[in-house]
DNA sequence: AATCAAAATTGAACCGGTTCAAAAGAGGAC
DNA sequence: GTCCTCTTTTGAACCGGTTCAATTTTGATT
């Protein structure tokens, strides 16, 4: 494999000329940037991504880390959601030729070493973090390691760290207060893990939601879930095992809500007529499910976009003004599932 | 941050001896490497990637390209299955602490500049190809750079070239053969994009399962899909609309098989009583679909980790006696889509 | 033809690791 | 104490780029 000491060699100049034309520096007279390009042309030189990198303090890479939660089953991966995510800053990415490194980790001490890993030995730009825990780890060590990152995500402690998140309790609330309209006054929750950050704000909604519609707070039936189709079908169950069950259920997730609907027709009910049912997310599937579903919609590839470039910035040390704290106020989509 | 030189100075020793510390090399003594793992700790250092990448030409990382195909409008992006295959590379990546790169580029000229960059420039260590299409130029171009890779998917000209793929004929024909003994003679087919590699291989599983089920071929029932519940939606309302409509419509993937119960639903039709519903892939959500969806089953996180396995021989050079050419038989799924 | 500022070119030093031949040190045998 | 072998340590060279101060070339001006 040529170096560029081989085409200096054949061109007869300098490598730092050389490395002139590579990098487009108008320095080089047009005559030999010529006769560079031929003999990298002749020889089929590629520059080295590694040596550049080395040189730069580079990489040109970003990463993301996935941490698979505590339940450990088939099908707890696969989240379309997640999918989305990866896609809108993979291809947001792909428009600077930035490549992103993704990894798999189990939750625990595995995922800290990996972490320190990557970011010690300094193998990518930059992190995006997603699915925040309460008092994460994650952001304590980014921050004291001072290494480029944004959160998908509000951060506990908000100060020096760039997020875009969706107003959860804003979309429970506008789900719990459509449900009141339609009639409904016992509303059951299928909570997000309780560990995930998030699951607090969301709860916030749910009871400012109930409190505007009139309802009481029945903890009944409210069940925590952990974001998969067989818990949103489990809990969903003992819901409607209940002496007086449910007339509507709020999922904080579309899958959990496809395990709902499933429980609901396994019973015999009718989504929407019997029992309704709001998801959250709006994945692709949501508008084919058999009834389509009802569901609080976060614009995902457009955040996965908006966090690759506010990561992007954040790493070359641009301002962040105004794009470093964005809450985006999600839509309610309506559907069959609550009808 | 301190180099590897600021350790040897701290230590006093020379960085080969740190060198060999780092490398776990036998050839320290107790006493010195003790020394330099107090001065390893003591500066905090951790060696940096890229340099260590520099002189082993080794990334420890591995690619994925993904494509988009023509037809890009939202909702086209979010496949499920394409996570589950990334979810088990990455998985099996992770035990060997080893990095899964991702791109995603619309098919065309920019797709093999893509490629040409990031093998040419030695990004990564080696690349997982799928979605193989007819005559695929991206195996053209790895072949002769001698580059390493591997396919999900039978390449057309499979010398020298490693693969794993799933029986998609197989699969095929056991569900048209399935279909007949419960009586179906007019069976739809929702084949994939024809410029799919896999397309020509599945069709040959159909006409030989229509074959030995004793039914005609009737190519008005023989509808080309592009993978997503939209297409799977549209293309059945046209079978519908024929004056004699199938009784039962085998399709390509999962999501086109919700998007044809969808538009069979809407016409006020029941899956699986009247007509029947088969799909391809078993992603997780097919079994709480309404109804649960038959499906053919291909292990697809199995299938990533043994992708990357063999990948990682043949970037380590060794010898992938009978790994390098699987062929997986997959599995019917029964379920209420098709009774 | 001489002068001089601007443009072009050079090449050593550097980025931060690994490698390996050569040198130094340790320990056992006589 | 000397010799020899085996173990440990050294440090220059290397991986393949970029950078930048110093040098050379160019060409316009007088």
């Amino acid at each position: 494999m040529p170096t560029i000491r081989d085409v200096a060699k054949h061109a007869k100049v300098s490598v730092g000329t050389v490395s002139n034309v590579l990098n487009g520096n108008n320095n080089v007279r047009e005559e030999t940037r010529q006769r560079v390009l031929d003999a990298i042309e002749a020889l089929n030189f590629h520059p080295s991504a590694i040596a550049r990198s080395l040189t730069t303090q580079r990489t040109n890479t970003i990463g993301m880390i996935r941490t698979e939660l505590r339940h450990h089953f088939p099908g707890a991966e696969s989240d379309p959601f997640i999918l989305d995510l990866i896609d809108g800053v993979s291809s947001a990415a792909e428009e600077t030729r930035t490549g992103v490194t993704f990894w798999t980790i189990p939750v625990g001490s595995a995922e800290m070493e990996l972490y320190r890993d990557v970011v010690l030995s300094r193998q990518v730009d930059g992190l995006i973090v997603f699915a925040l825990r309460d008092n994460d780890p994650r952001l304590a060590f980014l921050r004291e390691k001072q290494f480029p990152f944004v959160v998908f995500g509000r951060p506990d402690s908000m100060t020096e760290t760039n997020w875009i998140d969706v107003d959860g309790a804003h979309g429970i609330e506008l789900a719990v207060t459509y449900l009141g309209k339609l009639g409904h006054q016992r509303i059951g929750y299928l909570s997000p893990p309780g560990e995930q950050f998030l699951t607090r704000l969301r709860w916030q909604g749910f009871l400012s939601g109930i409190k505007k519609i009139g309802a009481d707070i029945d903890m009944q039936l409210v069940l925590e879930g952990d974001f998969t189709e067989r818990s949103g079908e489990i809990n969903t169950h003992q819901l409607l095992d209940l002496e007086y069950p449910p007339t509507a259920i709020v999922c904080n997730n579309d899958r959990m809500a496809f395990g709902a609907m499933r429980a609901i027709q396994s019973r015999g009910y009718t989504v929407g007529h019997d029992i309704a049912v709001v998801g959250f997310d709006d994945i692709t599937l949501s508008r084919y499910w058999h009834p389509p579903l009802t569901t609080i919609r976060q614009p995902i590839r457009e955040i996965g976009q908006a966090l690759f470039h506010l990561l992007l910035a954040v790493i070359e040390g641009l301002p962040t003004d105004g794009l470093g704290a964005q809450l985006i106020k999600p839509e309610l989509q309506i559907r069959e599932s609550t009808r």
